[in-house]
RNA sequence: GCGCCCGUAGCUCAAUUGGAUAGAGCAUCGGACUUCGGAUCCGAGGGUUGGGGGUUCGAAUCCCUCCGGGCGUGCCA
């Protein structure tokens, strides 16, 4: 398995150029780069593993930050596995190591300990002459990739005619997150959103627009016309489906209660135990499908007895009994060139596109290319006839197929109709961006349900890639072959039920809605907290509108962004918002609190910043406070190893804001005892709080200066 | 049926991808303090990491098996 965790690149300088000079301070402010802490170390060991003979990097993954104060700093563990290989003990070749070990510049003399881990401790002189220099660094520490990568991150991908809901959230927060800190990285990311403009949806536009249409109210707001078209032709589709399947269900279910008398009588006539047991489980799962079933038809019954007890609905019903066909043809009239058809998608695609552009706006989020399926229309038929010719597809029971020996499921690329798939989209889309871009990967931020397509689509194109470059090694899509393909998945939003997060009545919830939810919740906060003040309120009604968009809307994306991304959570108002714990408020509080402490003290923190006052460490809160802003380029660097934002968040959550509060308890800052003190622990402060902001940035997340 | 993912404290989630004594927040209980912004801090209880077996110096993490759940599975996206 490659593994993504970055090497580190490049020759180090030589630890002797940093060496303490007799004599004179050893961490002058020029003699030392900021740098990310565990690369630098991990560098290093490199060298001092090659000294050994050993140069796989796999060893240097096992140089990680102690878990354990008493462990020291930051230990490595490569001692113990790397014994069984040279078949030496442990605590010999943690020895040997050490020996080779340069890091004198950087930390106390390693310790061997345990069965074989070598645990390090910072120098102080260091972590203060660190800390000097991030005083005026505008990227805090965080140095840019030494080997930039080309990126092409697909993310959000609503479709254009349908309101945007709540199950493209993780997506475009994910997605967002993870462009901000490629780009802050130095990576070259290119943010593409690719939206559906070119599918069904669309064809229920087009024949809503032409049976149904309000044309005042489409003359004031195209949007929510358009809107009301799709939910409105949407629902008519479904009734007509519904009504089609509703026997199919009965009959499915007559079969079920056939099976399962069946299996009953079977049960009762078996004498061997184990075997009855086995027969048990079967019928409990046939019992729960039943259930399941009974379900699904009384939810089909209430669909339809909805449509019909609704006058209006029932006679657009009985007008338009063909309707679900209809929209098919529509659909495939606009893909054929019907004149009219591309007329009336290029009249409504700006008014979709900006109804989109308002909620990113909102959100704060941007992408570099919004290119959607539409886009690739014209490299469709092309690319399945490359396919057929190379032998990658082939036909089947009229629809052409991709066969892969590792799938059960064929990938299929065009439908015996002549239909095109999403899957023919993807693998056009790849092509243009490898002609375009030629990435070193491509990352799609999209839901686990889709594992199996994206196993396949990239499987697919790496086939098709190969046989390329057998003909032709110049075409750009060879560069497929050494291009990360990467699934990012994420889980369910779900709701406090367990279940998909869906509003009572059943329906997908409008993202709109829930981000005004949010915020209103966000202005109860905000407002009582301003009202409890010592001093009374400070915000003005503008003011606290401004900071509960900041909370609320932060609050729903930390949420996102702090959960194990594979891992479904519970989407719950309280909890987003709960000003104690790991939420975007307790984070933008502690924000909002350390700039209160600089405003009140009068201080410019400009001077603060560029003065040469000495950094005093002296307490133990204030010197575990400065190793953990020491430590933000590594949580930063982190998120990129496996694209998970939620370290970013447990960084600034548990290392950062822990450290900063035990500090804060225990060091008074504007009282400090003497002034010099006074003033490191203003640095302290101001390092912070910059730090709180700069990673909630990188998530996507707004400060505030007073909530 | 087959495939993928998951199961961690009463609840919601972590655990630097195989490291030392599995951690937080809610909730519960007990403390602190004349607020540098109390939206606070400290402490306690709470765990056979679904069960069992295996791999090795070392397992929540890897392998096997059973139990329980989610998702997907030939013409949607």
């Amino acid at each position: 398995m490659i593994s993504r965790i970055a090497c580190p690149a490049g020759p180090l300088r030589s630890p002797k150029a940093l060496a303490p000079r007799p004599g004179g301070f050893p961490f002058a402010k020029q003699g030392v780069a900021l740098m990310n802490l565990l690369e630098e170390l991990r560098g290093r060991f490199a060298a001092a593993l090659r000294a050994l003979g050993e140069d796989d990097a796999r060893w240097l993954e096992q140089v990680v930050p102690a878990k354990d104060p008493r462990f020291g700093h930051y230990q490595a563990n490569m001692a113990m596995p790397l014994a069984g290989k040279l078949g030496r003990p442990p605590r010999e070749v943690a020895q040997q190591i050490v020996h080779h070990l340069q890091v004198d510049d950087l930390c106390q003399e390693p310790e061997v300990a345990g069965p074989g881990f070598i645990n390090l401790r910072l120098r102080p002189e260091f972590v203060v002459a660190q800390l000097q220099r991030l005083k005026t660094d505008p990227r805090l520490g965080v140095p840019r990739v030494s080997k930039p990568r080309t990126v092409v991150l697909d993310y959000s991908s609503p479709n254009v005619a349908k309101p945007m809901h709540v199950g493209h959230i993780r997506s475009t927060v994910i997605g967002d997150c993870l462009y901000r800190v490629h780009k802050f990285l130095g990576h070259h990311v290119i943010g593409d959103n690719h939206i559906g403009d070119w599918g069904t949806q669309f064809g229920m536009i087009l024949y809503g627009y032409k049976h149904f249409l309000d044309a005042d109210h489409y003359r004031q707001n195209p949007v929510e016309e358009l809107a009301r078209l799709y939910r409105l032709v949407n629902r008519l589709v479904s009734y007509r489906q519904q009504q089609e399947e509703l026997p199919r269900l009965r009959q499915q279910q007559g079969e079920l209660r056939g099976r399962l008398a069946q299996l009953e009588s079977q049960t009762e006539a078996t004498e061997d135990p184990k075997q009855r047991k086995k027969l048990r489980r079967q019928l409990q799962r046939l019992q729960a499908q039943l259930q399941e079933l009974h379900q699904q038809i009384a939810d089909t019954e209430a669909a339809i007895a909805q449509v019909e007890a609704d006058p209006q609905l029932a006679e657009l019903a009985r007008q338009h009994p063909d309707i679900a066909q209809r929209v098919l043809e529509e659909t495939a009239k606009l893909h054929a060139g019907d004149e009219e058809n591309r007329r009336l998608w290029r009249e409504f695609m700006p008014a979709c596109l900006e109804a989109l552009e308002r909620i990113y706006r909102r959100l704060g989020v941007q992408f570099d290319v919004t290119l959607g399926e539409s886009f690739y229309q014209d490299r469709l038929a092309p690319v399945v006839e490359q396919l057929l010719e190379l032998g990658v597809a082939q036909e089947s029971e009229g629809a052409v197929c991709v066969f892969l020996p590792e799938e059960s499921a064929p990938l299929i690329v065009r439908k015996k109709d002549g239909a095109f798939l999403y899957a023919t989209t993807d693998l056009a889309t790849l092509q243009y961006r490898m002609e375009r871009w030629a990435p070193d990967a491509v990352l799609y931020v999209v839901d686990h349900r889709q594992s199996l397509h994206f196993r396949q689509l990239f499987a697919t194109a790496r086939l098709w890639a190969k046989r390329v470059q057998e003909r032709d090694p110049e075409n750009p899509l060879t560069k497929l072959l050494d291009c990360e393909l990467t699934h990012v998945s994420f889980g369910t939003i779900l709701g406090s039920d367990g279940k998909p997060f869906r509003t009572r009545a059943g329906d997908t919830v409008g993202l709109e809605s829930l981000l005004d939810e949010a915020v209103e919740h966000a202005l109860r906060i905000v407002s009582r907290n301003d009202d409890a003040k010592p001093t009374g309120p400070e915000l003005s009604p503008e003011q606290r509108r401004r900071v509960a968009e900041a909370v609320g809307i932060g609050a729903i994306k930390y949420a996102d962004l702090s959960h194990h991304r594979t891992s479904d959570y519970v989407f719950s108002f309280e909890k987003m918002m709960s000003t104690t714990g790991n939420t975007a408020t307790y984070m933008q509080y502690a924000y909002a609190r350390i700039r209160s402490i600089l405003r009140r003290g009068g201080v410019d923190v400009e001077a603060l910043r560029s003065s040469e006052d000495p950094l005093l460490l002296e307490s133990e809160q204030e010197h575990r406070l400065a190793l953990a802003l020491l430590r933000f380029p590594e949580a930063v660097a982190e998120v990129l190893v496996d694209y998970r934002p939620n370290l970013l968040t447990n960084y600034l959550f548990e290392e950062l804001a822990t450290h900063f509060t035990a500090f804060y308890e225990q060091c008074p800052v504007l009282k400090a005892p003497s002034d010099p003190l006074r003033r490191s622990r203003l640095v302290l402060c101001d390092l912070t709080a910059r730090v709180i902001q700069k990673g909630l940035e990188l998530l996507g997340i707004q400060t505030v200066e007073q909530m």
